[in-house]
DNA sequence: GGCCCGGTACTCGGATACAGTTTGTCCGAGTCCAAGCGG
DNA sequence: CCGCTTGGACTCGGACAAACTGTATCCGAGTACCGGGCC
């Protein structure tokens, strides 16, 4: 189980375009700069945001990325799942109807215990994720934070 | 993020080894026919939980694999951790201390909020995944359950 | 008959190929701004 | 001087290759059992 290193990207993206003043726009290139990151692949993950409806994209000049909704209504939870997919990373095939200790179909009616048991993690790690807005992360950074960031996002030195 | 297959199969392959008699084993072949699956890929991972010191494994004829303890003192967690790796999925590469919007090293003494939001949601999986030990999974099977499946593993048709 | 010895078959264990997903890159479609031309 | 036109530059969006982890497989090392031979 591994998460892909554009999620850490992503976050924080995200998060700095919270911090932008409201319908502020910043571009794939911009951002990739601030972190330092390829621009291209950069741009093709936020794309993954914008379908999963967390960010909005304005194309031709002065366009870029904003969030798309207020930041107290996106939570992380939106940012990881739109990025790396919302399936449950464990997937129930089915085992025990296979093989030679197949269970007859009857048996089967409920829900693997494990399934339902691995199910359960991931609904706490969602939870977990869910809990927290994008909001709560610009509180949690000191006052004087967003100003650098539009500052430096813009790219003056 | 993706567990691998391999995870579902090892979760019950210690599941059906809880339900032997205790001292008793099951090699890699038995498991493997009684699954339907690659038996070498099986024996492979199995390895697995044996380095993790979850399972107890013996050469030789009348050999296999064993718990390595009492079912009571085998969590979930042990189970999925010794396949996948206990490592935090997420993993913080301090990216805000990179690019143009570089932090100061003294800004950087506490953790990044995020690094630590999404620690805190693995904890939430690892704690809801320690919950359950294979004693509770035995113990939510029919009682039946356990004969039958000794006697399929064992081979007797 | 009991004990020792060797062969055998079965077990795990690690080293070795194949495939799918993640990572990284590129070029094209669309759009807004700005300058230039005409009225 | 004002408005229209046209060019340009900048944006996202999707299509196209390399690298790494997960998947699958094989063969070798070790061990307990089983049979035969010897005392």
């Amino acid at each position: 189980m591994k998460l892909p290193v554009s999620t850490e990207w992503l976050l924080h993206c995200a998060a700095s375009l919270a911090q932008l003043e409201a319908g502020a726009t910043a571009s794939a290139t911009q951002l990739a700069q601030y972190f330092d990151v390829p621009a291209a692949y950069l741009a093709k993950q936020l794309q993954s945001l914008v379908r999963g409806g967390v960010l909005a994209a304005t194309t031709g000049p002065r366009g870029g990325f904003r969030l798309a909704r207020d930041a107290a209504r996106i939570t992380l939870l939106d940012i990881v799942e739109a990025v790396d997919g919302a399936s449950d990373p464990y997937e129930c095939r089915e085992i025990r109807q296979r093989g030679r200790g197949a269970l007859s179909p009857e048996e089967c009616r409920s829900p693997c215990i494990l399934a339902r048991k691995m199910a359960e993690a991931h609904d706490a790690w969602r939870q977990s994720l869910a809990a927290t807005t994008l909001a709560d992360i610009v509180a949690a950074i000191p006052a004087s934070a967003p100003a650098r960031t539009r500052a430096r996002l813009t790219g003056a030195p």
